[in-house]
DNA sequence: GCATCACTTGACCAATTGGTCAAGAAATTT
DNA sequence: AAATTTCTTGACCAATTGGTCAAGTGATGC
């Protein structure tokens, strides 16, 4: 019998193994969704942590290994609204709701949506495996959800797949270009007005 | 009298400066559109440029100056189809076409879209200037212009600045998450349906 | 042919970076 | 309070990185 590891690394159930490896993460979420893996330096997480770097080490194998479990860990608070679509009655209300979540998310979890798209961007070689396998059976299943809204005459018909991601592109885009928005915008804050608009463009979009 | 330089950098004048700079720019614009500024090397620009580093420096003054001259004369081809959106009898059309201008950069200039999607990313840093000058008057005269036709009754109406933005996102999604696209659509190319898609979208969210 | 200038690069350097390690400081257990 | 385990870090290391430099190679003009 054979040790790998002479101290293992913290699975994190102790008090203070959550809250430093929660500490980690959230200055790895700062350092990784400003700069990306490759731009990301494990000195300015630990700093940002408020941790020496040997310490950071400690609680994760490594810089790779914190992004990859942080990216895991946000994966499924990220698709939850997707997941929560369900059939209803009033499949517009239904997706403008949808619409509504997402662009709260961009609100209020911009760090994480600019995670995503950075990692999407350089062509998501941590996550390709869940595009491709249980995001696309999502999408499948939604998909077809909204197709049989469509065939029933309860929303006007175009393309589901390209619907979703046209509400995705929509509302992340308020937290991606963020930047962009607010110059363009001048002092006014976007959220102001996203809501009112989006809402139109997709009511327009979905009533038959 | 002092020379600030030995050797002044070549600025572009004669035959092989011009190849060896785009050259330049074009391993640039791959390895900056998939690691951003900070997560790109002067060895893989150089690599990919079939140049040796010190030569890569002899021709720009270093990894910075690639990367603001290359995102400054991106700049011009990428605002160039707002700039040509101009007055019409048929501002529907005029608008889709724009759409559909759009929609043609991201399927052929993808590196581009990517670039600039990093750098707004990451805050803009280099090119904060330029969105809240001269982006942000061009925006602000074009908002103008399509409030106009709002006004006359030939477009429904809305905001002009985030029908914009909207038009960016979903136009330019299908170039920065082109990855995505496709794993959720299978092997069907994204570009056979998106542009039926986003002519349906906007046309929709347009006419009166 | 030779001098001049533009171009190219191997060798090198200092700074940064991901990561190790041994030893100490805190908790926790007994 | 002693023993044990967990946590923390200063010092260090090898690899990478942006950039320099002197010595070349090649083209161009005279």
């Amino acid at each position: 019998m054979s040790k790998a590891r002479p101290t293992p690394r913290p699975t994190g159930t102790t008090r203070i193994q959550r809250e430093k490896r929660q500490a980690i993460f959230d200055a790895a979420l700062d350092v990784f969704s400003e700069n990306g893996l490759r731009g990301a330096t494990l000195d300015a997480i630990a700093a940002r942590a408020g941790l020496s770097k040997p310490n950071v080490i400690y609680y994760f194998e490594g810089k790779e290994a914190i992004y990859k479990e942080l990216l895991e860990s946000l994966l499924d608070i990220w698709i939850a609204p997707l997941i929560d679509l369900s059939d209803s009655h009033e499949p517009i209300e239904e997706l403008l709701a949808y619409v509504r979540r997402k662009l709260d998310m961009s609100r209020d979890m911009p760090r994480e949506s600019r995670l995503f798209a950075t990692e999407m961007i350089q062509a998501a070689p941590h996550i390709r495996d869940v595009l491709s396998g249980p995001l696309k059976a999502l999408m499948d299943e939604k998909a077809a959800l909204i197709q049989s809204w469509m065939d029933a005459g309860l929303l006007a018909k175009s393309d589901p797949y390209h619907l979703i991601f046209s509400i995705w592109a929509t509302t992340q885009h308020y937290a991606d270009f963020d930047v962009q928005v607010r110059a363009v915008l001048g002092g006014q804050d976007p959220f102001d007005s996203a809501p009112e608009f989006v809402e139109i463009l997709f009511r327009r979009m979905l009533t038959p």
